[in-house]
DNA sequence: TGACAAAGTGTCACAATGACACTATTATAG
DNA sequence: CTATAATAGTGTCATTGTGACACTTTGTCA
């Protein structure tokens, strides 16, 4: 920030997003097919060009809401990658968010300029494009990270949801089974939860249904 | 990333440095008086323009190493800025890093195209242009984080250090003052410490030196 | 050799964690 | 109607980690 010069220094800033999601009992992320070159028909992460007058969080909104027809979803900032060989047609800096999405509400994918999309669990990944595939593997270690000590968990739950499913969420993203007691008496240890009044009716004994308690 | 356009959406791209260090009790931040506007006379942080075949690390690297003599140290990646607004001389977005050095070794500003420069405490700050306030709170906030599960203190002493000059780093960071007793258990039973026969000699009792166990 | 300054050391109470298995409640099938 | 299948829900114990707390040791220097 010391130097004066203007134009010369000039690169392309694009966001790409990883969206995760729990479904299934798996960690899955969000590819979309690309139809041009290059790595035409092969899986990329969502993602677009910083336009002039945007915060990269803006961006970052944007290209989801336009991409996915995902709105009102935790997005983070992850890390950002500049390898001056990372992408074939110039130097492209990459702002990298990482975004959670309750199961189930899969985004729509409306008016995407690509060919397809899908989700993919993250030790089952199609060929990736670009440097991809390591930017997945920095939002899939974050995620577990925060999961240890933060609440980024709920924000893959629907608003209400049982402990059971919580802790299958839990497992998904760890990779590994976890004790119900000790998990029920930490997670409620915590007073970030709420037990409602109302159960879930499955066909077997009904479960409590908890919400999470959304003070900032 | 699923866009065509080519020239278009074109960004100055620069990485800001924040070098940290501990001296005299106090976590202090390097900062550099501008010589040119805009903000002319205020401090700013040390940074500079990505070149074209740099990969951001490298450029983090190399603007420390020319504007404050500094190498070896260590240097990870913070947070990137990106607004609009945030140089009033255009679209900038800035990778910030942040650094830390062992006390003593102060850089020696060699070579530098700025007015000035100074070590701050990070509680006595001078008028920081930019939103460099702002990446200077994230950098001091993520250090007392990772001091609290990594080793990255370490990185701010000599290779040879007492624990009592350990113990004094840690509360400079944090801001509060450890139990002596506690904090030696604590460090030792990390198994990072490994004491070395020599002593360091101050005219009272002289202390135990410890190093820092190496391996990754 | 006495005073000073900093190094170094142990215990106890409490909290957090991990390991471990049975009972309770509901729907459904026979 | 009652037996069964399926999932919900619950408590204890041993171990470890943590915070609070004060005195002794060792060397220097006056």
């Amino acid at each position: 920030m010391t130097k004066q010069s203007v134009h010369q220094h000039e690169i392309q800033v694009t966001v790409d997003i990883v969206v995760l999601t729990v479904d299934d009992q798996k960690l899955k992320v969000l590819l979309i097919q690309r139809g041009i070159a290059p790595f035409k028909g092969q899986f990329a992460l969502p993602g677009g060009f910083v336009l002039a007058n945007e915060t990269l969080d803006a961006a970052a909104f944007r290209e989801l809401s336009e991409e996915t027809g995902t709105e009102n979803v935790y997005l983070e900032q992850l890390y950002t990658f500049g390898d001056p060989k990372r992408d074939p047609r110039g130097r492209v800096v990459t702002v990298a968010y990482y975004a959670l999405v309750p199961a189930g509400n899969s985004p729509l994918l409306a008016g995407t300029d690509a060919a397809a999309a899908g989700w993919f669990g993250v030790d089952e990944l199609p060929v990736v494009a670009f440097d991809h595939p390591k930017i997945i593997g920095y939002a899939v270690n974050r995620l577990r990270n925060k999961l240890e000590y933060t609440s980024v968990g709920f924000e893959l739950l629907p608003k209400k949801f049982t402990l059971t499913k919580l802790q299958m969420l839990h497992e998904a993203i760890l990779g590994r089974s976890l004790d119900k007691r000790n998990f029920r008496r930490k997670i409620l240890s915590t007073g970030l939860l709420i037990a409602s009044k109302e159960m879930e009716i499955t066909g077997r004994k009904p479960a409590r249904l908890y919400a999470f308690r959304n003070l900032k």
